[in-house]
DNA sequence: CGTCTATTTGAATGTACTCAAAAGCGGTGG
DNA sequence: CCACCGCTTTTGAGTACATTCAAATAGACG
């Protein structure tokens, strides 16, 4: 089937994951939904803009940072393949964004404007569900990232990124990682030297 | 009125700031939380325990803790007053729990049971969108703990913090806020010294 | 092949930790 | 009221972890 291949599969098949659909909920998602390609250094979010829509990656890869007063980056997270980025503070406010979200790689997209979705939580309970089950689990996981970091080295929490996503590892600069680490990226080749040889 | 000071006023009042509430729903609040009382540095949750309960605090303070290989506690969160405070990890998945949660003070709750708030979610839209806000809310605030710990220097974490959460740095020990802020109690020390004479 | 960017190296510095010991600070009992 | 206990905080010296800055290497791409 070539319906197979379209972008908006992969966020159907995403939520059926999550909780099975009936026919007028795909219909809604479809008809919400809009497909964006987003060129690699692209921006779908700058400082100072507020965040109009949830992003659903549906190809490529993107990462959500700030830029602090001495001009660095911190990476606050990435988002690859069937997972989800957008600046919740901004979103839900309608303030401005303190972050930027950047295309790595060219990229595909599925997003919905805020109003839609609101509509949507409002229409079909289960949209409200499921958007509670996504961001619980993404508390779960930014709640471990943050264990690893008040607890762990850098070198251990290096260990630990690549092998909880070895895909991650090899498909980013080690620059961008060290920057999620918190760490700076010559401390990350050092980190990298000492792992090799043992 | 009376009822102005039962536990569950909290409660319903938390509630209602986020959306009005009809009477059916608070019945339902009523009939689900029960209150306890815990006593200061019994554990609501322990490790290895599955965690039954999702524990709105009404009056008292808890921290959330795991405990490293060697033997060193690490705070993950505090919850006060009008805060939620759940292992989600382990109440979801039915999974043994690889935190502790404790209460620092005398303190009082109210709990939901997992298959009571899951039927909730299923009889009341509301509480599904509920759960959804208070989540994306933590979720928020721990984005941007992570982002400080990733970006500042301790000194400037702990500056943070206070700015923060006046109440919680006298009412808490800094031993505490220490493992908070992934820092030594020694090296709080040598901060709060630093910050005092300038 | 040259250009651009990312990574690696090294030396000097700063930030945070360990360990051990001293000082402060409620209680509690005599 | 004082003496003592247990606990938290503070101090200090030595060490480990991580940063800065500058320069050298290595990779990617046109």
């Amino acid at each position: 089937m070539e319906t197979e291949n379209l972008p908006v599969t992969a966020l159907l098949q995403y939520f059926e994951k999550i909780f099975p659909l009936n026919n007028q909920e795909r219909e809604e998602i479809a008809k919400n939904f809009t497909e964006r390609s987003v060129k690699r250094r692209a921006m779908i979010l700058q400082q100072d803009d507020i965040c109009k829509h949830f992003t659903f990656v549906v190809k490529g890869c993107f990462k959500m940072y700030v830029v602090d007063m001495g001009g660095k980056e911190h990476n606050l997270q990435f988002a690859v393949e069937n997972d989800w980025i957008t600046d919740l503070s901004s979103f839900y406010a309608a303030e401005p964004s303190n972050v930027y979200i950047e295309a790595m790689e060219h990229s595909v997209v599925l997003q919905i404007k805020h109003d839609d979705l609101l509509e949507l939580y409002i229409k079909y309970h289960k949209f409200d569900r499921n958007f509670r089950i996504i961001v619980e689990r993404k508390y779960i996981e930014l709640q471990n990232r943050m264990l690893q970091n008040i607890s762990l080295t850098a070198n251990i929490r290096y260990i630990q990124f690549i092998k909880k996503n070895p895909h991650l590892a090899n498909r980013l600069p080690g620059s961008q990682i060290a920057s999620y680490l918190g760490i700076t990226p010559e401390f990350l080749s050092k980190v990298k030297k000492e792992i090799a040889h043992k």
